[in-house]
DNA sequence: AAACCGTTCAACCGCTTTCCG
DNA sequence: TCGGAAAGCGGTTGAACGGTT
C-alpha cells in the first residue's frame, strides 16, 4: 500500500476505511446513487479520490455482497471457470452473485492455487484430474452471410475456435450444436481434493454433500439460441452449465 | 512474553477499455 | 474518427492476525 500514489491529490487519504467513512458512503450512494465516482467524493465531503470509493463499494460495502467463507461449491465452480476463462477475475465474479472479483482473486491465490498444485502433484499417477474429452461437439453457426461449421472437443477450443469464427461487426449469429449428453467437460476433481481441507476443518461434509454441490457439466440442448456476435464466451458458459447447480445468471 | 513466520485480505497502482462530446 | 475522461481490471503490496518457536 505505500507506493507512489496514483492521485496525489492534496488531502486526500489513504489506507484502510474507518466505520465513519463508510457510513458516509453509503448514505450518500443510497441517497444520489454512484454515477460518478470522480465526482462523489466532494460531493458526499470524503477525502478519499473517486477510485478508493469505487473500489470501497464494489468490494466491500453494496449491499449484495455475500460475506463468510467460499462453499465447496463456489470453489469448484471457481475451478471450472478458471479453466475456462483464465485470470478473468471480474468475469468469473459476474458468475457467482454476492462475490467480488477481488475476493475471488485473494481465494484463488491463497487458497485454491495452491491446492490443486498439490492435488495434482499428489494424483499425476493416478491422473485423477482429467480433461474429459467430448466427442462431438458440432456447432453451426449461421448468419446473413452464410453457415460456418465448428467441430471441437473441449470448451477451452470451442471458445477460442468461436471468437476466430464470430465477427464482432456481426449483429446476430445463430448457433446450434449437436452434442454428446454423457460428456464432462471440466477437470473431475475427486474426494481427495476436498478431503485435505475437509481434514482441518471442524464441519464435516459426507461424500454425498459433496458431489451434489460439484457444478459437474451435463448439457442442455440450446436450439436457436442466439447470441450476439462476439459474445461466444457468454453462450460457453450458459452451454456448459447444468441448469440449477448454477446460480441466476445475469443479463448478458 | 516476545520474536518470528506464514497467511489472509483490503486497498493500492498503473494499465486497458469504454464512453462521450 | 479522434482524443480526453471515467470506469474497469488484474497484479501487487503490506497491515493485521494467528500460530509456532
Amino acid at each position: 500500500m505505500v507506493r507512489g500514489p496514483c492521485c496525489e491529490k492534496m488531502g486526500l487519504k489513504k489506507g484502510p476505511w474507518s466505520p465513519e467513512e463508510d457510513q458516509i458512503l453509503v448514505s450518500y450512494i443510497q441517497k444520489h446513487g454512484h454515477g460518478n465516482w470522480r465526482a462523489l467524493p466532494k460531493q458526499s465531503g470524503l477525502l478519499r479520490c473517486g477510485k478508493s470509493c469505487r473500489l470501497r463499494w464494489m468490494n466491500y460495502l453494496r449491499p449484495d455482497i455475500k460475506r463468510g467463507n467460499f462453499t465447496k461449491q463456489e470453489e469448484q465452480t471457481i475451478i471450472n471457470l478458471h479453466q475456462m476463462l483464465g485470470n478473468r477475475w471480474s468475469e468469473i465474479a459476474a458468475r457467482l452473485p454476492g462475490r467480488t472479483d477481488n475476493e475471488i482473486k485473494n481465494v484463488w491465490h491463497t487458497h485454491l492455487k495452491k491446492k490443486l498444485k498439490l492435488y495434482d502433484q499428489s494424483s499425476q499417477d493416478s491422473k485423477t484430474i482429467q480433461i474429459s474429452k467430448c466427442d462431438n461437439i458440432n456447432v453451426v453457426i449461421e448468419n446473413e452471410s452464410g453457415k460456418s461449421n465448428l467441430s471441437t472437443t473441449s470448451p477451452q477450443q470451442c471458445c477460442s475456435e468461436m471468437s476466430s469464427v464470430t465477427d464482432s461487426s456481426m449483429e446476430k449469429i445463430v448457433v446450434k450444436e449437436e452434442i454428446d449428453y454423457s460428456s464432462e467437460y471440466f477437470p473431475t476433481i475427486d474426494e481427495s481434493f476436498w478431503s485435505e481441507e475437509l481434514a482441518n476443518e471442524d464441519v464435516r461434509e459426507t461424500k454425498e454433500d459433496v458431489d451434489a454441490h460439484l457444478p459437474l457439466v451435463e448439457l442442455e440442448s440450446v436450439e436457436d439460441s442466439k447470441v450476439d456476435g462476439g459474445g461466444g464466451m457468454d453462450f460457453w458458459y450458459n452451454l456448459f452449465t447444468r441448469a440449477g447447480d448454477m446460480p441466476d445468471l445475469p443479463e448478458f
